[in-house]
DNA sequence: CGTTGATGGTTACATTTTCAACCATTATGG
DNA sequence: CCATAATGGTTGAAAATGTAACCATCAACG
């Protein structure tokens, strides 16, 4: 069959299934979509970060990028200030505000993930494990035919 | 590190990452978005479903569903025809032009993921597909917490 | 310096997706 | 039968995304 067994279905149909419980959580309980939510993890990591270190860690095209940082600065959850040196950019840093929204999440998106994993063994999780870790090697050592990064790429939750 | 190493991350990831060579292919070389491509595969694997059927094998949300079967229709791939006993549901079929259209787009989409994975030996391949059964049965075996199905979900490419 | 080109970041516009409401038809239950 | 609810499917408006163009600043080089 062609469309069983088809990797990137498979893929993607595993990434929406996983995602599902989590996006619930950010969305509906908290009213953020996917890349505010990617942004406010990144800058909760982090002390601060400029758009373009964002893009690359997030990893997102930069209008999403710039319009979360918007977001959640009209959020009171996010300031940004100018660089001294280079006037183009801007280091963005979470408010207290952000940081504590942060810390009433964070719990919530984990414990939602781990109820969802709750049935595999340990066993379980190291094959899965190794299994997306082939992927990623692949796509680490090998970035032909991949836009070099910052590109309009999408990854979901946390 | 909370982002790295959290599952839905990790699989939206990848799923973009594998989703992109094939998307280049039904998107930009022949007009087709992803939901079309998806109703597309589907149709040709089966005589004909009614909206509904497709739901559930696509999956995807009832309204991508009817644009796809809409936009299918208009370029004369489709067909839709009424069902005798309930007169609400609509079987559609694809044409003949829409079959060797997609007797055309197949192997590009197969070239192009089997360029993707050629780096990969067979035993990583066995890695890969043993990580996403785990997952797979999960969500098999564990349709709790789960929308009944014919949910907004997203599945990319094929 | 002045021109040219790259870079950081935002904005505008078209396309998609989501969400809710809706129509038509069929099932259910007094 | 009639009312009510459920189901198959479509549509409209709001939200999100993709794409390209854009402004400002900085870097490179004559």
């Amino acid at each position: 069959m062609f469309l069983k067994g088809y990797l990137p279905y498979r893929l993607n149909y595993l990434a929406e299934m996983t995602s599902e419980a989590t996006r619930a959580i950010y969305r509906r309980r908290h009213g953020l979509t996917r890349p505010e939510w990617r942004v406010l993890v990144n800058l909760a990591e982090t002390d601060s970060l400029t758009a373009t270190e964002l893009c690359a860690r997030v990893p997102m095209h930069k209008t999403k990028v710039s319009r979360a940082l918007s977001a959640l600065e009209a959020r009171g959850w996010v300031t940004r200030a100018g660089d001294a040196q280079d006037r183009r950019v801007a280091h963005a840093r979470l408010t207290p505000r952000g940081r504590q929204a942060f810390a009433r999440i964070r719990p919530e998106m984990e414990a939602a993930t781990e109820a969802m994993l709750a049935p595999l063994s340990a066993e379980e999780r190291r094959t899965v494990d190794a299994g997306l870790a082939v992927l990623e090697r692949l796509f680490e050592a090998q970035p032909t035919g991949r836009r070099q990064r910052q590109s309009e790429f999408e990854a979901d939750d946390a």
